[in-house]
RNA sequence: GAGCGAUUAGUUCAGUUUGGUUAGAACGCCAGCUCGACAAGCUGGAGGUCAUUGGUUCGAGUCCAAUAUCGCUCACCA
């Protein structure tokens, strides 16, 4: 590198960095050294994180590096991301979800793929309008009604434009390479056309139908739920007992049938009352069932199932006989009187009644209980809907019209038990269907839905995951993928909300079909069907919003619901490219390559995905998928805003650093567990450690025990609370790997302390010590097992790799080797092209997991020496975001030189642990043997001036012949016994005690051995197995044998000094 | 009720696919170190019989079965 080629490196470098100084250092920059001296004054010790996060952050986004267009010569490798709703900021999960993401992107740009990760968000359709009414309902005590339908979208949108910015701003900060210019929102114009196109061609299909449904109702979200955002909740609850009157009994016959319920207000709604039409035969059923399972189950089990037959066999003997009768009525159509209303409703003979439950008997309410909805069906019944929207009763139920259900409930067992009707309560625990999205109870409600046909969509993405075409990484999640998919439930789409894609369906009048087929005259883009009721049609719009006039004679009325969110996220791997168009991405990067993402939606969006992507593209989305584990915290249990127990990344970003909560997550990904967070506060007073506990976590303002100093939590809300400094949530496994982001910096900085003046050059292998060569070996195997455990989305693998290479091997090794050789000025200049070498393949194997350290020392890198590699030194890219992913040359990998640095290394350790044990001060120098083989002898040889830098010591001899000094410290390997010469230092009894506490363990070891030859080890074990056992007992014996023999010196040598 | 996962050092986790020396790491702990990258560091040390029981095998943390505990998912409970 000539002079000129540095000067311009250090020109740009401090253009970049110190622009407010630049015109001042142009005019003193007179000499390289000066420079040189300033560069080296500029690496503190410590790695400044935020620094560097802020420098290459601006870098990145001026350069465009994460920008990707087609490009024909490069194989494409693309990722969608999961777009993180905008109901709010980014959480644990999302900053896994994205480090993962990111490590992968960033090796495969790496690797010289055309590499896009398109970044967005998602409208989030019921959580975010939720949020907004709840929050105008909080500060202007509004509902949506009063507000309006296009004042409350545009509120939602302002909210989305706020956490959208703060979203991705989070994103950058945590260094994600994301194409930014590509950002696609679920609502945008461009989703937006691809979802009314999904949905034109579902209609088209016949695949969407609209019906009365039983549904989800979501009171107080005024809604629909899916059944996947209803979770059950366990409350204590009441079983009453309800006498409903026969009509006309006969003689012989009961007065009464005798009916439990937990929801005594739905009784407005009866329309029948049912029993088994065979209880006998159904007891039959029941009571084998249960002598099977005593029969074959577990101890347990059986337990449980005799206690189970006593108490049916009780209650066969009590009730059967009634229950024969009273089938026996209902198949002669017998009737019932419904209290309060004095309604005849029938008796029923119905396979959903149950004689082992409850009464034997049971209440039908079609229109507010999924079961009896389906009794319904069957048996043809009317279905009465008690309830309004709102959740208030409404006609149907008579004087109590008007009335919210608790209320209704407290009415109505007033009025039974008056009536005498309520003949007995009990308490119970219930489960209670609650919405997910409003924390309210979910209550059946009959209304019309919109739907899309699963069966043979479902079965696409069926095909898809047991043929191969889609693999689920691990392949575990496959089993919840193919079930869920496998019972191919129609699929509710509409949504009574008005944030999301209204649904593109117009209702028109009955006309004659001509008027429609004239209005529409060559029109493609505009389909109509019949309605279910047959008194009219549906028109379906694929691009335009009819006019109410459209149709000429008539007046059009759009849908009001809107779609599913799942509806458009379904979509994302292709509308995001630009589908329906055919556009050059959509042709060059689908199907994507990878998509990763988290286990509670993999039948939510990844299934709805698969099938989505082959109906409208007729190829799958994504090659792969892999599921990343779930933070929890320390007691295991799922991280959620309710718990308190979140935590926000930015504040561990803060004081950590992006790349140290990159590398924490990575480094926990495994494919087995989930990963387990335990995180404690830090006074911001005094420093000390605040244990986080289930009761401190969810407070505003925590007094510290220490100091008694208060300081404020992640929920601090009001200005008082605000006005106590924040204390810093930390984490161990955060500390780890910052501490690893600096132990990197420092080798980083060890490096370019003592690169000046150095010129790079291609180093020939002869000229390469024996430490060179196994280093080079070890990165080799490094970055091939990085490469593939990344490939492999073994994330955890990867990054263990990496760690222990670069701290235990690089730096404890390597470095501390290379320090002998880097101050001889004759030997330093081949140390220098390998410590580089090897730290700029180390640097890239990093960068996808820790980007921005890795980046601030590559450009720094770049001022000391521009030009480096271990074969060719070559001019280095000017970001590690671009530079080439290491792939070494295999032939480095040499087993012979990694045993022959093990020997060095066992040495090492021995000498030190015998001087350690002695208590010898560390700079005083001492002398010791190796008593070996003199094959070994001549293997540490060339290592052998290294024990002085390392250990404070000098071999004096080597080999076989090697007479031990009378006093020393020893320490006994497979391979060599090291004697350290501590003459008067010695303790002897200590030294006597550490030896006699090996034999011990060695004897233990021998024995076991001996046991094991002499038995049927040796006939049956493969003889290699038993060769290689034999000579491992030799050896110990050999190694007890020298520990006595040392003894017996020592014993001797003590009594000599007395 | 069904399925899935976990159980290894004080703590958090590797190791189990393909069985083979008396099981590894990090943090914490103990002892000693400011030696020309790093105290967010260096060196050394102590600490576990791999949840339990049984089986297969010459040999089991690793394979099989059962049990226990914890967690997750789905379904159902008038």
């Amino acid at each position: 590198m000539c002079v000129g080629e540095l000067f311009s490196s250090l020109f740009c470098y401090i253009k970049i960095t110190f622009p407010q100084i630049f015109e001042s250092v142009v005019f003193t920059s007179f000499s390289v050294m000066t420079n040189q001296e300033q560069l080296i004054n500029d690496l503190p010790t410590q790695y400044d994180h935020i620094a560097a996060q802020e420098r290459q952050m601006k870098f990145w986004e001026e350069k465009g590096f994460f920008h990707s267009d087609v490009n024909p010569n490069k194989r494409p490798y693309a990722v969608v991301i999961p777009p993180p709703n905008v109901t709010g900021m980014l959480h644990m999960g999302h900053a896994l979800n994205d480090s993962l993401q990111d490590a992968l992107v960033r090796m495969k740009r790496m690797q010289g793929f055309e590499t896009l990760w398109v970044p967005g968000v998602d409208h989030a359709g019921i959580a975010t309008q939720a949020i907004v009414e709840k929050r105008l309902l909080e500060q202007e005590g509004k509902t949506r009604w009063d507000l309006g339908r296009e004042a409350l979208v545009q509120r939602i949108w302002d909210w989305k434009d706020q956490y959208q910015a703060r979203i991705l701003s989070q994103l950058k900060a945590m260094g994600c390479s994301c194409d930014w210019r590509r950002l696609r929102f679920t609502l945008d114009d461009v989703c937006a056309k691809a979802v009314r196109a999904f949905f034109f061609k579902l209609f088209a299909d016949g695949l969407i139908y609209r019906g009365k449904r039983l549904v989800n109702w979501d009171v107080k979200l005024q809604t629909a739920v899916s059944d996947d955002e209803v979770f059950h909740e366990t409350t204590a609850g009441h079983f009453w007992y309800l006498n409903y009157p026969v009509v006309n009994p006969q003689e012989g016959e009961p007065k009464f049938v005798t009916v439990a319920t937990t929801r005594p207000e739905t009784m407005l709604g009866d329309v029948a009352v049912a029993v088994h039409p065979d209880p006998a035969g159904e007891f039959d059923r029941i009571e084998a069932a249960l002598r099977e399972k005593i029969e074959t189950g577990s101890e347990r089990d059986r337990d449980e199932a005799k206690a189970e037959l006593d108490a049916l066999m009780e209650r066969r003997s009590k009730i059967l006989p009634e229950l024969i009768k009273l089938a026996e009525m209902a198949k002669m159509g017998r009737k019932v009187i419904l209290p309060i209303q004095q309604r005849e409703i029938p008796l029923i003979a119905d396979v959903w009644a149950k004689p082992d439950k409850g009464t034997g008997c049971v209440k039908i309410t079609p229109a507010h209980d999924p079961n009896d909805y389906e009794v319904g069906l069957r048996q043809k019944l009317p279905m009465i809907n008690l309830l309004n929207r709102d959740g208030t009763y409404n006609e149907n139920a008579g004087k109590y019209q008007g009335m919210p259900i608790k209320k209704v409930r407290t009415e109505i067992l007033s009025e039974l038990e008056n009536e005498g009707v309520l003949i007995k309560t009990e308490d119970r625990t219930i489960e209670i269907a609650t919405s997910d999205r409003s924390k309210t109870p979910i209550e059946p409600y009959l209304n019309d839905q919109w739907f899309v046909k699963m069966d043979k969509l479902a079965q696409t993405a069926m095909d898809a995951v047991t043929s191969g075409e889609v693999e689920i990484k691990p392949s575990r999640y496959a089993k919840g993928y193919l079930d869920w998919l496998s019972e191919k439930r129609d699929w509710p789409i509409g949504r009574q909300l008005w944030w999301g894609h209204q649904i593109p369906i117009w209702y028109c009048p009955d006309v004659e079909e001509s008027v429609l087929q004239s209005a529409f005259a060559g029109r493609s883009d505009v389909l109509w069907r019949r309605n279910e009721a047959n008194d009219g049609w549906l028109l379906c719009s694929q691009t335009e919003n009819l006019k109410e006039d459209a149709v000429p004679g008539c007046t059009l009325k759009r849908e009001e619901d809107v779609l599913d969110t799942w509806f458009s996220s379904a979509l994302w791997p292709h509308s995001t490219l630009g589908w329906p168009d055919k556009t050059p991405e959509l042709e060059y990067y689908y199907p994507t390559s990878a998509l990763i993402t988290s286990r509670d939606i993999i039948s939510l969006w990844v299934a709805r995905m698969v099938l989505a992507g082959y109906f409208n593209t007729g190829k799958k989305p994504f090659q792969q998928v892999f599921i990343h584990p779930k933070i929890l915290d320390k007691y295991g249990e799922g991280m959620s805003k309710s718990k308190g127990n979140g935590v926000d990344p930015v504040a561990v970003m803060e004081k950590f650093g992006a790349d140290a909560l990159r590398f924490a997550l990575v480094y926990l990904t495994t494919e087995s567990q989930d990963v387990r967070l335990t995180l404690d506060f830090e006074c911001p007073h005094c420093g000390s450690v605040i244990e986080q506990t289930k009761k401190n976590r969810t407070q505003h303002v925590i007094a510290c025990p220490k100091c008694k100093k208060s300081f404020s939590t992640q929920w601090a809300d009001t200005p008082e609370e605000k006005a106590f400094p924040l204390g810093p949530v930390v984490g161990e496994r955060f500390e780890v790997a910052r501490n690893f982001c600096n132990k990197l910096w420092n080798a980083s900085r060890f490096v370019m302390i003592n690169l000046d003046g150095f010129t790079p050059r291609s180093v020939s292998a002869d000229e390469l010590c024996v430490e060179d060569r196994w280093i080079i070996s070890r990165l080799t195997s490094v970055a091939k097992r990085v490469t593939e455990s990344l490939e492999q989305y073994k994330f955890s693998d990867a990054a263990r790799t990496l760690y222990d290479f670069a701290w235990d091997e690089f730096c404890s090794f390597y470095v501390e080797i290379s320090k002998a050789r880097l101050y001889d000025d004759k030997r330093r200049e081949l140390v220098q092209n390998v410590l580089l070498g090897v730290l700029d393949a180390l640097l890239r194997l990093l960068h996808p997991i820790t980007p921005f350290v890795t980046e601030e020392v590559w450009r720094r890198l770049a001022d000391f020496a521009p030009v480096r590699g271990l074969n060719e030194p070559i001019q280095a890219a000017e970001s590690i975001t671009i530079a080439p992913w290491p792939v070494l040359d295999e032939s480095n990998i040499d087993p012979e030189i990694e045993k022959q640095f093990s020997y060095f290394q066992e040495a090492l350790r021995c000498v030190r642990d015998a001087r350690a044990r002695q208590n010898v001060p560390p700079r005083t120098e001492v002398e010791f043997v190796v008593k070996c083989s003199s094959e070994i002898a001549d293997l540490l040889r060339p290592m052998g001036e290294y024990f002085k830098s390392m250990a404070a010591s000098v071999v004096t001899q080597m080999g076989p012949d090697v007479e031990p000094p009378a006093l020393s410290s020893n320490a006994t390997t497979t391979a060599m016994e090291i004697y350290v010469d501590v003459a008067d230092l010695i303790d002897i009894s200590a030294e006597i005690q550490k030896k006699e506490k090996e034999v011990e363990r060695l004897n233990g070891f021998i024995k076991s051995k001996e046991a094991k030859l002499s038995g049927s080890f040796v006939e049956k074990a493969p003889a290699q197995v038993v060769a290689k056992e034999r000579e491992s007992l030799d050896d110990l014996r050999m190694q007890r044998d020298v520990n006595l023999q040392t003894i017996e010196r020592l014993r001797a040598a003590a009594n000599a000094r007395k």
